[in-house]
DNA sequence: GATAAATATGTGCTCGTGCACAACATAATT
DNA sequence: AATTATGTTGTGCACGAGCACATATTTATC
């Protein structure tokens, strides 16, 4: 294999055809004679080539419009982290004639999703980023990127058998089996264990059940025989969190709580309410409160989703495509970063 | 400010002067009279003019050559990482016309690193990403680049007040924290705590010392009256560990042990042969060594120091500047990853 | 006012790719 | 043999930036 970066010009002349030849036989656009081919493919054979990506795209000179779709951050602040990640690579993918355009969908209105697409249909983007939390009302919309040829990339929800460029995120059953590792070495031993679904959205419903398998499953393997219950709860009513917590307390005390959603904080103002901080508590998603709550201790670990990296990585694949006509790994899942007091300064 | 990406034309066409002297205004090469330079400005002042770095590319069409200089992987095969993710990035920048060439010197002899220097400047690179061990020979080396307006970047070890382009690797006082507040979590209470430097290599002796001051302040600010102990040992030499072991366990019990190099895994060894796996221990880097232990219990958690993604990260740097004149931040201290046998995968 | 010197401005070419189109060669048909 | 159809090959241009060089315009000097 050489070192030097033949070009078309070069190749020309050493297979001593002309620069048009050498470029049908590269596109198989036919109209080469038989000789004029094994001349070329000879030449092709002892060298490496491998196009300049910089000319290609100068020549290609397209402007590409990406659009990320994804749920409004106003009710859910997880979500500013994924645009902080799209502003950051939309900063870069300027250079290359790339622009993005944000849109968001209210996560408890599916209509607002379908009202949003059918307004992207207008103006045909020339690729897609997408969380797709609402299942069958994602796949509708990329049944129609795929007859309208618009390549689209996943991020934070996995849809099954998509004809994606990439899906991005977590393995939610091993983040399962993490927060359960994590817990086992600081719980308190010999008490009930926790864990409290916040599904008042039903589009994510079952994605924190999968998480749930893997923490239980966790334990089965360890065959401890920890009694492990489980709670579904709503954030959004007023004192309905504290009820049932204190429900579930007076039963007996509790060795530690999982919460599968980035609604820890709201768990453990419930701690702090009822001095009940030496209950060990794991969570998710560096949003602010839980970044407060972990800082004062009433949560011990934070599972960092890495919304930031997901949607910098999901422009950055789609920019890359649109650009160079670069090739994507299938699934890119992210790591499972632990975090506690001591290392969070790195994951902001 | 404007969407559209003007070109040097247009803006030519706008002001009504021809596109050699915007070309001169933008490059500041004089020659222009008053009133067209005028014209240019007032056109460049309404619109958001950024040159297209892929034709900017294209036109200076330079072949750059980078060395990454780095210790061995003979010896301590955490090298090995870091080699990997130099081999990722070399490919990404080959199609950019950029390419690395990997030396190695040895970590126990600065005269294999200086002879490695003198043969550089022979054929001078364009770039340098260098792991710089040997803090004076280092120093001279980056002397000479300067003056050579050779750019480099560093990774791994840092160095103060060097010109370079940018330092990538982590805090070490703040890893020693982190390892610090892992162990509080999981030590047995009421016993001493040892810390063990395998600090053979005089030329990480200081880094060491910094991981050291990080952990031990930890426990100051939580008051705890933790009695910490500091051991200095050798992997190279035969039952020399085993001895200096046993000699500080016949003092009394260990409540955790925190290695602060890639070496958990000798101690890991010793615990085994002795049924010490109860006590808790926690040291660096995802080496085979150190895994198979994590897997198998005795390692309980390890600090990932990202050997990959530093130098994936620093050649992606370098190749960006070379190739688009790209501007870096001069420090990127990657996070300090907790890693455990759940999310180990997700790692490697 | 003529000439020289200095300054200002416009044009042409290159980088490598990709395509259009013209030019040329060969085979098939009248 | 002349004409048309088909197949093959070479050349020119565009993409946008950046520089060299030629040309145009102004200023200085005799």
């Amino acid at each position: 294999m050489e070192k030097k970066n033949y070009t078309i010009k070069e190749i020309a002349k050493l297979a001593d055809v002309s620069r048009g030849t050498v470029d049908r036989i590269l596109h198989r656009r036919g109209n080469v004679s038989d000789k004029a081919r094994q001349k070329v493919e000879d030449i092709l054979k002892r060298i490496d080539y491998s196009p300049n990506i910089i000319a290609r795209s100068l020549k290609a000179n397209k402007k590409s419009r990406i659009v990320a779709i994804l749920p409004s951050n106003e009710k859910d602040n997880y979500w500013n982290q994924s645009v902080n990640g799209i502003l950051e690579a939309a900063k870069k993918a300027k250079e290359f004639s790339v622009t993005i355009e944000i849109k968001k969908y209210d996560v408890a209105s599916p209509d607002s999703f379908n009202q949003l697409i059918s307004q992207l249909f207008e103006n045909k983007p020339d690729g897609v980023l997408l969380a797709p939390l609402f299942y069958q009302e994602s796949l509708d919309f990329l049944v129609k990127c795929i007859s309208s040829n618009i390549p689209y990339v996943l991020f934070n929800t996995h849809i099954e058998d998509s004809q994606s460029l990439c899906f991005i995120g977590q393995d939610l059953f091993a983040s399962g089996r993490v927060s359960a590792d994590l817990l086992d070495r600081i719980k308190i031993p010999d008490r009930r264990i926790l864990i409290i679904h916040f599904d008042e959205d039903p589009a994510i419903a079952n994605h924190l059940k999968e998480k749930e398998i893997g923490f239980r499953r966790y334990f089965e393997e360890k065959d401890e025989n920890v009694e492990i219950q489980t709670m579904r709860l709503s954030s959004y009513q007023g004192n309905h969190v504290a009820e049932k917590m204190q429900e579930v307390l007076a039963y007996n005390d509790l060795g530690g709580i999982y919460v599968s959603t980035s609604k820890a904080h709201v768990i453990a103002e419930f701690l702090k309410n009822n001095s009940l901080q030496h209950i060990p508590l794991i969570g998710y998603d560096l949003i602010d409160q839980n970044i407060n709550f972990l800082k004062s201790g009433e949560i011990n670990f934070l599972i960092n989703q890495n919304p930031k990296l997901q949607t910098y990585l999901g422009i950055s694949y789609l920019s890359d495509f649109l650009v160079f006509g670069k090739k994507i790994e299938r699934t890119n899942l992210l790591p499972i970063d632990i975090i506690t007091v001591e290392n969070l300064g790195f994951y902001l």
